[in-house]
DNA sequence: AAAATTTGGTTTATATTATAAACCGATTTA
DNA sequence: TAAATCGGTTTATAATATAAACCAAATTTT
């Protein structure tokens, strides 16, 4: 049997890559709104993303307020891609 | 975002019922090697599913020796078909 | 304009989970 | 009959997920 990525076989993590995949960016706040997390719990998983190389993490400003923006690399999608056929032979789809 | 399923969440788990998804009874020790774990992981995640509801755990004997069986109930049927297509809907599929 | 509140997070502590290691009784093998 | 193997279970440990506490800057209230 397949191995599962366990960095993306978290419920949170999986759920803020699977709307960078289709949005190829958004900031902390839309992900915090959209996956109904709490920050400290956001900010941790947005971390181990980034340290696995799957998204990056840009801070900025909005008007005079920090913004923190986040796309999909390369690897993270292919690594999705990959998650996602993992799956798919491990519950036969 | 719906939520997924904890019980079912687990990769050892996950594969010990989409085997029992599809045999509809399995012993602990093809269980063991198909999934390529430990016995002492397999039998903690077979008390879980057990204790959830979702597979019987049958104990009997194949000649002299002990003989662990296990099976899907109706329960663990739906909760993983509800699972699936939580997890669709997770990704896009 | 000072005080209180909100915003946008991070860090740290805690609870839960997964996993492996140690163990156990019965059986088979040497 | 002593040693090894089989089929597990129980217990300890490492990793994970999650929330709670915290912080600086901006905004709102009084």
């Amino acid at each position: 049997m397949k191995e599962l990525d366990p960095i993306l076989h978290s419920q949170l993590r999986l759920a803020v890559m699977s709307i960078l995949m289709s949005v190829d960016e958004a900031d902390f706040v839309y992900l915090k709104e959209k996956t109904e997390s709490t920050a400290g719990n956001l900010s941790v998983q947005l971390d181990k993303l980034s340290a696995a190389g799957y998204i990056t993490v840009t801070k900025g400003f909005a008007g005079k307020k920090t913004r923190t923006t986040c796309q999909v690399t390369p690897e993270g999608r292919k690594a999705f891609e990959e998650y996602v056929e993992a799956l798919k032979s491990f519950l036969n789809l």
